[in-house]
DNA sequence: GTCAAGTTTCTTGTATACAAGAATTTCAAT
DNA sequence: ATTGAAATTCTTGTATACAAGAAACTTGAC
């Protein structure tokens, strides 16, 4: 299952993207990338397509493509669906989850939490990516699952910036641990309403963040 | 806003696969359809990675592009998420639903029943897709609008289909007031079960119309 | 006749060339 | 100096040409 050229290009741009190297309305020349990646035109127009059609990127007909960051009401509406998507997770998973997955889950609490005492920003998000794909995963419904890691993935960059907020760690990792044991019980309204929460405050508490920053720059 | 060509042979492409001219596990070869649509391949090639990111073609790099149509299991969890999609509209839209969506929503309901009683299955379809874009909208999440919408138009040869089950149509129209009667009472929770009960019903039709089918075919 | 290695042909992926529409600049008129 | 139209330049969209990998076919050995 080898990859083409452009595939890499798609995943470089995307990352360029998402790490603010381009700006928000900033056009991308197909030229100037062709160059930087040292290729022509034809695959890395295929890379901006995708982009397009993810969602990253705007493509105007005969303009160009333009750099598309969701603003602060569109964050908010992306974090509420992936609240909604993710209780429908917890609601399924938990009639079906397996003893070897909610172990799994336990573990990987474990991890995030010895990676808060330890301070290791990196572990914590890895712990905590793996603990919500178990969860997509324990669904057991495939296309749920892609629907939500698509989601998640886009939500990535902000997720990890509403982190900084004050004592949110701690409470996160409180939240994870309440999400298993309504898993554990087999509370299906419970373990969505938890997984709803969890979620929809990071959406929260990044508007908060927003907030404030636009106040110190005020 | 001025479309490409490669677009509109994506939307051709797309009707083709939809509606079976292509089969399911079938090789679309490039330069057959560069030919057919009188065009280069570049633009088909554009066409169908649109395809294949949107999941109706399954793109095997070096080996060529397969038609994918989705199996039962799969069909089954896309109604799934689509009953819980609409179900988060739902309860979205009971509170901040706008007494002329509500109107318009009476409306579509009506020329829906005429359209059954005159038997006249476009205008029937026309307004049910009315009636779901309608609640799509009044979530009042547009991000969660086009997610629907997205979903929907993928669903839609299926739940085609499952429509011609005995006796489906007058149900489903009674089902529809049941919605917006929940609506107009502003009852989230209500309407929100009504709508997913009213989507994951429409799974279970076409799943049991495709049993018969097999077995009939058996 | 079967199987395998080598060769040919075909298809996809990428590069380049060309066409057409958009942006920018030039230049004249007021 | 400003405005507006013509022309030039630049960029995107499409066509064609080339490269590389996969499938199909040929040929030879057993």
């Amino acid at each position: 299952m080898e990859r083409k050229r452009s595939d890499h290009i798609a995943d470089a741009l995307e990352s360029l993207i998402l790490d603010g190297t381009f700006a928000n309305g900033e056009r991308l020349d197909e030229q100037q990338l062709a160059q930087r990646f040292d290729v022509s035109r034809t695959p890395l127009r295929e890379a901006l397509q995708r982009l397009a059609l993810s969602g990253l990127v705007e493509q105007i007909p005969r303009r160009g493509v333009f750099v598309r960051q969701p603003g602060p009401v569109e964050l908010m509406e992306m974090f509420e669906v992936m609240a909604e998507l993710e209780a429908v997770c917890a609601r399924l998973a938990a009639r079906r989850i397996s003893d070897e997955a909610l172990e799994e889950l336990h573990a990987t609490n474990e991890r995030c939490n010895a990676a808060v005492k330890a301070r290791e920003a990196d572990a914590y998000f890895r712990e905590n990516e793996r603990f919500h794909a178990i969860l997509y995963q324990q669904s057991g419904n495939s296309f749920l699952e892609n629907e939500c890691q698509r989601l998640h993935k886009r939500l990535h960059p902000f997720r990890r910036m509403q982190l900084r907020a004050r004592g949110r760690l701690r409470q996160s990792m409180a939240e994870h641990e309440a999400i298993v044991a309504a898993l554990e019980d087999g509370d299906a309204d419970r373990a969505a309403d938890a997984l709803r929460a969890h979620v929809a405050v990071q959406g929260e508490k990044f508007h908060n963040l927003l907030s404030s920053l636009k106040i110190d720059a005020a």
